[in-house]
DNA sequence: TATTGGCAGTCTCGATCCGCGAGTGCTAAC
DNA sequence: GTTAGCACTCGCGGATCGAGACTGCCAATA
């Protein structure tokens, strides 16, 4: 099981094997591989090649008499080594731009849209994740009265995206106050990050004023990436799961819709999604997660520009077509960028 | 299959084979019935009556040689004349209580928390519509200058609902004039609804400056139920579904799936939902969709005050605990209006 | 007339069995 | 190192069968 160097042949025979079973579903024999793929080798030879690959951990054989599968280890080599990059077909790239052209112009809208457009394409349970804000620009600040002491916080952050949070005064403040505070907050603030905000309240010692009391607010509902719906992760798609044939078996479908549902788990994974790599991988048991086990994630990053981004990716069974996936993935990653650039001015 | 008046046993019969089967999920013979719940009856006469109860259309056998089982008719009976109200349980009550402690006080926040518990202990995919904003009043208005000509209106309504949309002016202006024309509008609308504001504006003339083009899309955004995801029917507990062995059939699950991602359908059938009733009950092929052909749905309606409301409830397999699952998003609808109350002061 | 016991008939469900086909590993020859 | 040949293994689908559950009907009964 330790890392043998695959020679070239044994790449060309994992890489058929992979390539055959992630479209048919169907553990791949000796006669199939000779006869689709290596004409000029008989199956003999391909047997005793397949017998090397399961020894060396990269194939699988569900039962004696039975074709190979790829193990997590094989799909690993698989997707390091052996995948072809692929094209995007006209048609995908069609469908792509035609979501995108009836998405509305916020970021929620827009996020939404790649999730439905790329569960689409995949074929997959697609997940987004929130932008990351705490670095993100206050674009405007505004104070809202509602009854008694209680005022309404509403934040406009690069990107449009709205942030909203209730807190109460110490003292009853009226609606005109608000406001004047509201218009000076506002010179005080507008294009600072929450990180800024924070260095500048600190260099200010503990005074105990409204505008204190609201600008410490105010970092808190930026940097919590858990308190509002925006936050959790976005999915869409988990009826395209009931088409692969590996969950018939409930249970698996019952964990996997758990996860998704609870979302803390999945936003967990998706936020440790490098910032520089292209797209990531993650196969089977490489997952934490025992939900995730016969899963893979294809995962990379969309961003808004230099500051405020976030993950987008699917899941899906460990027999998927990475190569397509990962292409599509991508596609779609990058259009949801160039249609969030520009809002985040 | 005319409308016969049961007589008080096929009554209880009747009953006793929905509560039954209900429970137990197995169609339900003659000697099951009499030794449960009619020791004073003989099977053979307890046939007699499940023979007319199928001839009259109220119960069915799967096949010769089975126990019944209800027929939609038969449950419609069953929820219109038989259920006994049922109490739900101090359990079920502090969960209740404790899923809406830990809600954000916006109005989002308070029906993804109610569609969340109402899944979990109803032990079925729950259902909640945005609340119909067209009569809501206008409680504040902003103005946020985005690049060139385009502006973020952002509008609170009643409940602290935030509606957001950009338009684009005729002409650039400045984050301080936008900030004037918001102070002024402000004074106008407040406490006005969509259809007042639309009022006055007909009444206005067609002018053409920015504030009446503002104005307009303000009115517009509050109207259209489409716009955002808010409108959208909120959904949780998909999982549950899998616990239930009419869903082990792949398909109907796909196809209810469908509904629920897509969900401008089931949208429209919650709209219907009459505000005047209690708990509204559709059962099975009473329901246009073919997706819900086997599926019921126990709706009612959740209050913020006398504007501001909407629908919700759960959807589950016809043969489900009607008397629990009434009870229960009775409770849930509630909890839910009574912590929106005060939000839409 | 309503109810009941008895009984033959019907149908589903699960277990078992069997044969086919696919695919392997091994061996001996090239 | 490669290949043909062959015996062997194993899963899968279909057929078969008996047990069990219920029914419908009929004749007897209160």
């Amino acid at each position: 099981m330790e890392a043998t160097p695959l020679d070239e042949r044994k790449q060309q025979i994992l890489k058929a094997v992979v390539s055959d079973y992630t479209v048919t579903g169907v553990p791949v024999g000796s006669q199939v591989l000779a006869a689709k793929y290596f004409i000029a080798l008989s199956s003999a030879t391909i047997r005793n090649e397949l017998a090397d690959l399961v020894g060396t951990g990269y194939l699988q054989q569900p039962h004696t008499s039975a074709g190979r599968v790829p193990t997590d280890r094989g799909y690993r080599y698989f997707v390091d080594f052996l995948m072809d990059p692929e094209a995007v077909s006209p048609t995908v790239r069609r469908t792509v731009k035609q979501a995108f052209e009836t998405a509305p112009h916020s970021v929620e809208g827009i996020l939404e849209k790649a999730a439905m457009v790329l569960a689409q394409v995949t074929e997959n349970v697609s997940l987004v994740t929130a932008p990351e804000t705490s670095e993100a620009r206050i674009k405007h600040i505004d104070l809202v009265s509602l009854e008694s002491q209680s005022v309404l916080i509403i934040l406009v952050l690069e990107g449009n995206l709205i942030k909203q949070t209730v807190i109460r005064l110490e003292r009853a403040t009226s609606q005109d106050d608000l406001s004047r505070m509201a218009a000076m907050l506002n010179r005080k603030v507008k294009g600072q990050t929450a990180d800024e905000l924070l260095l500048r309240l600190s260099g200010l010692g503990p005074d105990r004023d409204e505008q204190r009391q609201i600008l410490e607010r105010v970092i808190e509902s930026i940097s919590s990436h858990q308190a509002t719906r925006q936050s959790v992760v976005l999915h869409d798609g988990v009826r395209n799961l009931l088409r692969h044939p590996e969950f018939v078996e409930v249970n698996r479908l019952e964990e996997l819709l758990e996860l998704l549902e609870q979302g803390a788990q999945l936003a967990g994974i998706l936020q440790q999604v490098a910032f520089d790599k292209d797209v990531e991988i993650i196969i089977g048991r490489e997952n934490t997660s025992s939900g995730l086990r016969e899963c893979s994630l294809v995962l990379t990053t969309y961003k808004m520009d230099e500051r405020v981004r976030g993950t987008i990716g699917v899941i899906g069974p460990t027999r998927m077509h990475y190569g397509q996936v990962v292409a599509r993935v991508r596609l779609v990653s990058q259009a949801a960028s160039e249609l969030l650039g520009p809002l985040g001015n």
